[in-house]
DNA sequence: CCAAGTTACGAGTCACGTAAGGATT
DNA sequence: AATCCTTACGTGACTCGTAACTTGG
């Protein structure tokens, strides 16, 4: 009568606790992760108890709550984890369905405002005149997110690293490198180094910076890159809009790091701005197309191929 | 009442029926996956239907049992999935118990016999005289497997790769690379090519090859970096032990590609046989060290330390 | 015709909801 | 006192096992 009489429930983690993990730890309470799930506040409290017993160990604080060490440890693979049950049914169920004759095109602020986009964009249109292409700007976690759900074609995302290291794979999605340039800070004309022809970026880690995590480098990975403390944020911006950021920049309300190629002096030739190449470390700034399998023939296949490098 | 009213039942992709689905793929039989799980053959069978209906895709070609171009795809995902759950609860329960003053190595058989890993154990012994170690001897998909569910400390895998390209992330283990060292290919002394002092991989892809996928690289990995067709088994080894398929390469069963250090010929001084080594394609003998996250001050951060590049 | 997977059906379990009970601010 | 999580308890859904059925070699 009793299945399970010899070894005890274990293996008991399954996809759906580690939702409710997951919820409840982003949104730091078990009620409103309950209001977001559809379940009542006590079958969360239920869930997360059977996860904590499972594992006997503790994976939240109560009162506020907050994931504790081993929690943090678990969230992090539990992302990567439904990410990829997202990937895989994705992956699987796009088989099933006819090759869509549209392509939606998610991308990252700086990523989508690159010239490569609207330039594989043309070529493609021009091939396919009749393809009805949606581009959609989020944040780099979305992008990626949707990629793998397969609510998106393809993906641009961006960020700095050193010119050499590759990305770690994510979520069984490939990821190829489309361009790679240098970067530069957007500087008031008055700024005090405003003047000069490069910077280095210890130069600059004792500026007011603006922290828009969203758009720019998020200011603890600029920290990381340049070796030393600092870099400490004078000004937040939470949106989306990279005009809006250099605007900012412009008025002083801080600093910000771009791409080279953004050139915000000629986008806003009124405005007493310039952008000061910053030689070093030697930073990157990489913007990466991301996608899961791609049917042959297909207009994302197609995209992907011209703004592979060197086509 | 029913708290499901809106959307269907929608991921139902849980992490067991994942499980069914890998076994059953595996073993290529539901009834065989029913008696491996501790369930009945109809649990099985209906597992796989859950999960089919909730893909809307047939997964399994039935009689005999083989994965469709969907399963196929799932499979991959699947597994990479159920990996990192155990990789998750491994490095979750580690943060519970005290820190074990033994160290479990595993190692593919051409790891564990490179110079690096006894050097580096005597070193690590020298520190430690109290420590007990155990080495253990697998396949690199067992040692991979054990070290993401923790059973073991660190894992040395080994393989074949372009001398550049870095491996792809392994269920958030990390990955060291130990040493990389040419390749060359056990000859009989009587073999016509047995006089050359180098060869191109190409030049072997008609000969008579020994199969010994867990130990040396499996033949279709060879195929690919050689580029060409070919490379096909006159002899099937399923061992482990290095010793025994060099000396089935010398009593001409067919050719086997080693690393060049191996040198069988010193190994063996009465046999007559000799190694080549393999110049074209540059391809590289590759060992890497793969861990979970190491406890600071631990035998196995020690061993970990030593086995590093430049210590 | 036998081996092996599917379907039908009943039963036990488990997970959820309701509601009462603490704890912390 | 209010908010938020926990615990207790009952019920319904779900999944498993038994057993009959079906299909392919």
């Amino acid at each position: 009568m009793v299945p399970c009489d010899s070894i005890s429930d274990a293996y008991r983690v399954e996809a759906q606790l580690l939702r409710t993990f997951v919820t409840v730890a982003r949104l730091g309470s078990f009620s409103a992760a309950a209001v977001e799930l559809g379940y009542t506040q006590a079958a969360i409290s239920q869930q997360i108890a059977a996860l904590e017993s499972d594992l006997k160990v503790p994976l939240l604080n109560r009162r506020p709550v907050t994931p504790t060490e081993a929690g943090g440890r678990l969230l992090q693979h539990a992302e990567a984890i439904l990410l990829r049950l997202d990937a895989a049914r994705a992956d699987v169920t796009r088989m099933t369905r006819a090759p869509s004759a549209s392509l939606v095109v998610g991308a990252t602020p700086l990523a989508g405002g690159s010239a490569a986009l609207p330039l594989a964009l043309s070529a493609l249109r021009q091939r396919l005149p009749r393809l009805d292409v949606t581009v959609q700007v989020g944040t780099r976690d979305h992008v990626l997110t949707s990629v793998a759900r397969g609510e998106l074609d393809v993906g641009l995302t961006d960020g700095l690293t050193a010119p050499g290291d590759q990305l770690p794979e994510f979520a069984a999605l490939t990821a190829v490198c489309v361009s790679q340039v240098g970067i530069a800070v957007v500087l008031p004309t008055g700024h005090p180094l405003a003047g000069r022809a490069s910077l280095r970026l210890t130069d600059l880690a004792d500026a007011r910076w603006i922290a828009a995590p969203q758009v720019a480098a998020p200011l603890a990975e600029i920290r990381r890159l340049a070796g030393v403390e600092g870099f400490r944020p004078a000004f937040h911006y939470d949106g989306l809009d990279t005009l809006s950021l250099i605007k900012l920049a412009a008025a002083g309300h801080g600093l910000t790091l771009l791409p080279e190629t953004a050139r915000p002096e000629t986008a806003l030739p009124e405005t007493g701005i310039i952008a000061v190449p910053v030689t070093t470390p030697r930073v990157v700034h990489r913007v990466e197309l991301m996608h899961g399998t791609l049917r042959e023939r297909s207009p994302a296949a197609e995209l992907a191929a011209l703004l592979a490098p060197r086509d």
